[in-house]
DNA sequence: TATGAATGAGGTTTCATTCAT
DNA sequence: AATGAATGAAACCTCATTCAT
């Protein structure tokens, strides 16, 4: 790889966090493309040399921090522990990311009001594998009788919906830390799968 | 009441019903005014003689759907059965409307950083009143023993987190019926409080 | 003249004087038919009734509050008194109407703003006839010594034109009284045409 | 200062000259942005990139007229010359712009209820300024013992708002020309102060 | 006569996108 | 690679006007 092409990446890389930043505080229709470039003392009119567009910038900003969730969460399932343990570091982790990132995560949780048809696939795979992450420690806990559950798959959907719920609520001045919650959810949705 | 009145408030109902559907749809900021409009063959104009604009009407919305449901939980927890029953009870009956009336129970789920705090407000109060049914049930259910868990606020939000969340994948042609879906959960859920 | 017609006629009036008060305290634009129907208790439907359309309700305003003005001020000039007497009890009424009757005035000054073409005419005409008085007083005042300049036209528009600027500035919290104004106006104004 | 500045300010001060004519012959509430921007065969939108709003721009133009006519007013007052004279130079001024830039200097004439009160202010002041120029010579002219009158406010009133009246009345095709206005005016206002 | 309801033209504003430089 | 400037579609909102009842 040539040292412009690194540069180029480097800066598109930049533009995706500045972005993730915005997208998060405001939304995706109240984040403008003016103040994403603001951030980094750029114009809006540069962004048009990185991105064929918004969508396609806020889709690279799904790409980034999903897969970068799946990779935490894949270490996860590899680690040599009980699929119990295994099961609420991936917990923990899904919490972090539906705090910390909660409007890009927001968006793959409700794609279809953010992208057009042609983006939705792409993200509705990488969400498809995401999910069936979680399937696998639940229906490979069961297999070790660990778990005990007849419908792994709605047992999953009862753990990531809850889970994604806590944005609704959550905000850091409340009564509970994130660790707090980590916790307690894992404690709880255990209880689901057992 | 004249039945001018009358006429008003069920006109008001019908625009309301259609603001639910699209902007549950589409999210507020792409709900269009000329959309909900169009929907009832009306133009956007007529619907500032019915609101004063377009957050009062998704306001209206919200207070609706809201304060209808509360209505039919209420019914379940002054029932003489045991406190497991009734939490079964109104777990059927929040499924049943977000899988029934999806596009008007939608609404609760999105608190939208859209209303001026004037309005947010009277939202929050109702939104507040609806989950402490839930939360009522929970810990009464811990007095008498039938239930053991030391946080009812979390336990209740995990119920309805993950409830809420069967919109987002449901569908009647789906392997499972409401019913099973409404079982399953019940089961899976009690366990989190038991 | 039959009942019905004198009942018209005074409901006429009534809404006339509303919209007088409207317009006054609004400006023409921003003076709405709902909000002169409703002081009246009406809807703005109603206007319409009697009415062709705004344009033409805010006409017949103008030509009430003009002709009113011009009969007053015509009945200074058949006084028995000296002209310059008469030029300073004109000189009040004009200055009271541009005080008390603000915004109305304010159309006959500047009637293009307000006006289509065709009913420009009209009222351009109603204006001259007014100015006219303003130049006879001059004039007459002349022919018998009481004044002596060259240019009664160009006094005369020295003289409406500065009283039309009160509306600018006045106040009733300001320092001086409409009576007060009224005097050294006329004051002022005689030393131009003396 | 860099080029782009100066182009920058320069297409600012052609924006404000096509929104003070418009204006002009509109008033605030008829002008549109769309014809504004017509006028140099832009579009509504650009005008958004150099001002905030529509209030915004009209203010820009007030403000900009105000100061511009102040600043020529000044250079009389500082001349050695008698306060008689200060004055007909100061009238023949005032004249010549009311006439000469008809559009540009109407814009002192209008206080228009439209400015939000923090735009008001600013405008306000500049506007007192320049009539405090006129105060000014009036004043001092009495000090001298070349004026004797006993309301110099009301005095100066009187002359701005005839002079400014000019604007209703006068056209280049009409009998009489700037001069020999400037002339009358001069000698039938200097009356007033006397 | 009066009105409730609807309309639609027209206005302001926002902002993603384009493009010459 | 970046930007300043312009654009235009689309959104919200206002309000004079119409008309069936």
């Amino acid at each position: 790889m040539k040292l412009s092409e690194k540069k180029l990446l480097k800066k598109k890389e930049e533009i995706i966090l500045s972005a993730v930043k915005i997208v998060n505080r405001k939304g995706y229709r109240r984040a403008t493309m003016e103040e994403i470039a603001g951030e980094l003392l750029m114009t809006k009119g540069s962004l048009y040399y990185y991105f064929k567009n918004k969508e396609d910038l806020v889709f690279q900003c799904h790409e980034k921090v999903l897969s970068q969730a799946t990779e935490e969460l894949e270490s996860h399932l590899n680690e040599c522990i009980s699929y119990e343990e295994k099961l609420r570091r991936m917990i923990a982790t899904h919490i972090q990311y539906a705090i910390e990132e909660k409007e890009t995560f927001n968006m793959i949780i409700k794609p279809d009001q953010t992208f057009s048809t042609e983006q939705l696939n792409p993200i509705l795979v990488i969400r498809h594998e995401y999910a069936g992450l979680f399937d696998r420690v639940i229906r490979e806990g069961i297999a070790h009788r660990e778990f005990t559950i007849k419908e792994p798959k709605i047992a999953r959907m009862i753990l990531l919906g809850s889970m994604n719920w806590i944005q609704q609520w959550y905000s850091p001045q409340g009564g509970k830390s994130m660790e707090e919650l980590q916790e307690i959810y894992a404690d709880y949705l255990i209880k689901v799968v057992k």
